[in-house]
DNA sequence: GATGAATGAGGCTTCATTCAT
DNA sequence: TATGAATGAAGCCTCATTCAT
């Protein structure tokens, strides 16, 4: 059997053995029963456990950011854009929710190396969305324009909201891709849009509650 | 040294620990160091990894939910409960980085009978700001009613994005709790607010993607 | 309390969680809360787990020699004596099953020192039992005496027998310490008669199986 | 190595161990020494220290039977089966005295699951002796017949006594197999005799003692 | 007389990893 | 290319035992 397929077999089932036990209650001899191969060839293919969850995590990311891409027509306007993104994402996590796990639970949970591993692919979907929000403000006229501070926080909430209701969506039967898409975008567009036309929320006159008491940890 | 006190230096060391490293990852021996105490005082109070894992969870999410009761006053409106109840959880949240991450990441990623300790107390939150959209709506006098499936998919996100922003600040130098809780009721706020006057973000007609692909549960 | 009650309740409770559990798997934890005290307590007064099971198996192997002595009168005929000293050793059995089971089970077990202990005892049963069978021979003007040999191996025969038929009647329900008796007479009494008698039973001529497999291990 | 031997190097090694030390006592790592491997092979193999006993009893049960029954010619008459069979019984013993101190000491100390095991082994035996026991009633043409009841009991002192004997024998030089035979036979085939001639030994008429004390089942 | 607090030592079990073929 | 055989290291947990009060 050529080597691509064995090694696609043994990232398969590192994959799901990963996403559902975690990185360090998953054993090699599990993974390497369930790709029906003897453990030195995984080992001789992938090395050593870490090497192996790294790979697993970036194929992961890169089909995760490869769909999201294909998912979206840059000719659209910023709102299409981001709508038929959210729709790639929420599709391609239901599909894969074993991937998704390793990505968005247990990658996050075990340190080093990994989580650097996931930072480059969560940067990139940030920056994505970062720049839709920046295009979104200047269709906008927006002046003055939004800090980059504020764009980057928003991005994150975003994004961070797309990720857990990704992890909602999959553990709650009945909730579609279509319909986390469009929850998202009920909640977050009309924000944004407000933002553009530079009508933030304002947080009242903090007068009773002055105790310094939001710091940074 | 009497029992309690001791109870709870372990218990410090632990959530640092788990928090760090993970549960699988963190050790009892490590645990016991960093407390001070021998391992087998360790099991002789808190009975085994299990059921001190457990413990950690509980205690750090009663303390978070602690922290959002009592940074709400519910003589104030939606809005203003909305915003001191962030201001509170993210204060909370930098205050206790360890305990965040036993909450937020490590519980999640390590299955039964783990994750359903902390569903109890998200559950919680959430049910709470199920009821302040709730009254926001009644507030604004919103006709028709939001339907129950929307405002469950709304707080899912607003509470998804405020945990993932709680990360996000966490790890972010110079992001201060308000910084956090106000970009997110800028985010949101608005958002819920179309949404409160019946002015939903509408998807476009979709006629160019198939309908075939978002459906996955 | 004074000293002798507490160490009887001690003592009490060791017998059974010894007898219950064996030596090994006995805890002094579980000793002491069954015995209602505390473990330093035990320590104070029984020195170590050693000195504790040793305690035990003296206090149960001398209330047994004295049962047994107790339930014959010197002034029967040998099998008057035989049959009420297998009455009184299946009634103390019968009553007091787990210092039987510290006798017979737990402390051939697990080596020296223990085994020492019970074989003083069983060792002066089984004097006993000789002498008995001595006496019985006199009795019956056996010409030429049995040897000594002889006479010791239906000793150990016998309170073999005895012994086996205790842990028989103990796990039985339905079989009475006297039913226990008279099988063992019935099975024993006669065989040691013709003995008595000169009239052994005869091994037959062995010729087809001549094999020396018959060595001391 | 091939898996087969060292399966057998292991059960040896833990048979000798269990035999010696006890279920409790014995450690997995001075069997896996003894057995001149490493820990982990054991595991591999023998998949824990319960399953690691319980496979011991289980050999050694199965070739303890075997033994005797190879050592039986069904064509002889009663006694002469009975005789062969305890020759046969007391060579196993003593060629094998730690497979013997397993079965017979050490698994019945240590609760169930282990108990069962050595039943299954003993009831067969004891009802190969109890058929023999039939079948000499019947060539005595004894009328009535036996209790069935009785039958048992004698049985199981038959049995008892020649278990007894195997460990006297093997704890005392100079004992053989054929001695300790002899000398059971000696011991019960008399007193078997009388019974199937009906002529059973007769407690007296018990007028001094009360009838309280022998019935605690 | 009595105990709450504490631990050194050791046992069972698992796992990532390698070697020889 | 592929694997049966094997292990060093480490983790969870328990227990007999002692000290300070």
């Amino acid at each position: 059997m050529p080597r691509a397929v064995r090694e696609r077999q043994m990232m398969d089932a590192a994959v799901q053995t990963f996403g559902q036990r975690g990185y360090r209650a998953a054993s090699m001899d599990e993974i390497a029963e369930l790709a029906g191969v003897s453990k030195p060839l995984v080992y001789l293919y992938l090395h050593s456990k870490e090497d192996l969850f790294s790979a697993c995590i970036r194929r992961e990311a890169q089909a995760l950011v490869a769909a999201v891409r294909a998912g979206v027509d840059p000719e659209l306007p910023a709102d299409g854009q981001l709508w038929s993104g959210l729709r790639a994402f929420f599709t391609h996590t239901a599909e894969n929710p074993d991937g998704w796990a390793v990505l968005h639970r247990q990658a996050r949970s075990h340190g080093e190396p990994f989580i650097s591993e996931v930072v480059v692919m969560r940067d990139e979907i940030v920056a994505f969305v970062t720049a839709l929000i920046g295009a979104a403000a200047r269709e906008a006229h927006r002046d003055p324009a939004l800090a980059d501070r504020d764009v980057a926080g928003l991005a994150q909430a975003l994004v961070g909201a797309a990720e857990s209701l990704a992890g909602w969506a999959n553990d709650t039967s009945d909730v579609s891709a279509k319909e986390a898409a469009a929850t998202l975008m009920n909640f977050a567009w009309a924000g944004l849009e407000n933002l553009m036309h530079a009508r933030p929320w304002q947080p009242p006159a903090d007068v009773s509650r002055g105790s310094a008491d939001d710091g940074t940890s």
